[in-house]
DNA sequence: CTACCGATATCCT
DNA sequence: GGATATCGGTAGC
């Protein structure tokens, strides 16, 4: 399967948050693969953007991946407990990214499983197989992603994003979560995710 | 099913 | 000191 170069992360936000809906993460860790189909995702369009980390030029030791070249991993805690795991896109200088809400798992799941609920995937209840991967800090949890992984290169072997099956689905827009600070650009409809998918965050 | 609340890294005032 | 790109537990319908 033909993993995503360079090129496909250095073009808009909005379009690459948009097609990485439906291709598939993977996270190689200790000769297993972890895989998951992304289903949700929010466009971050740097410094115009009341929501970005890197919103009127801002630049931090936390955000300073974001200006340097696409194809980049973003990570960053939050809330002092969780991961965000982020794609930056543009070229160095322009500090954008996608944030990747959430995934539907494939590969790997007795891995994802013993990641986020120390158990194997057959002893999951019905709620923990829905929520392994429904949410931004769970999706991290789930594929092992820490801050070990900021600035890692997508374009390499530990990390990357894989081409997909190039399946039919709607495409739902609509409000970005937890920006509520972030004045008029909160309501923005920079979020995507795939209609009718269970493991979407917010519907 | 919804509502609240605590955990606490990083950045800003 | 206060806010945040979140989650899971608990309490109450």
């Amino acid at each position: 399967m033909n993993r995503l170069d360079r090129e496909f992360y250095d073009r808009d936000s909005l379009i690459v948050a948009k097609e990485l809906l439906g291709r598939v993460l993977v996270r190689e860790a200790g000769g297993q693969r972890i895989a998951a189909k992304i289903v949700e995702a929010e466009a971050y369009m740097g410094i115009d953007d009341q929501a970005a980390h890197s919103y009127g030029g801002k630049r931090t030791p936390r955000v300073e991946v974001m200006y340097g070249e696409s194809g980049f991993s973003y990570v960053f805690m939050i809330y002092g407990m969780h991961y965000c795991f982020n794609i930056v896109t543009r070229e160095a200088g322009n500090p954008q990214a996608v944030l990747l809400r959430a995934a539907e798992p494939l590969d790997g799941l007795d891995i994802m499983a013993q990641s986020r609920f120390n158990k194997t995937y057959a002893q999951l209840t019905k709620n923990q197989i829905k929520g392994l991967t429904d949410g931004p800090g769970k999706l991290c949890k789930a594929l092992r992603i820490d801050k070990n992984l900021n600035g890692e290169d997508l374009c390499g072997s530990k990390l990357y994003v894989e081409e997909g099956e190039n399946e039919k689905f709607r495409i739902v827009s609509a409000k970005r979560v937890g920006v509520d600070y972030a004045g008029e650009a909160k309501d923005y409809p920079w979020r995507f995710y795939i209609e009718g998918n269970r493991y979407v965050s917010v519907k």
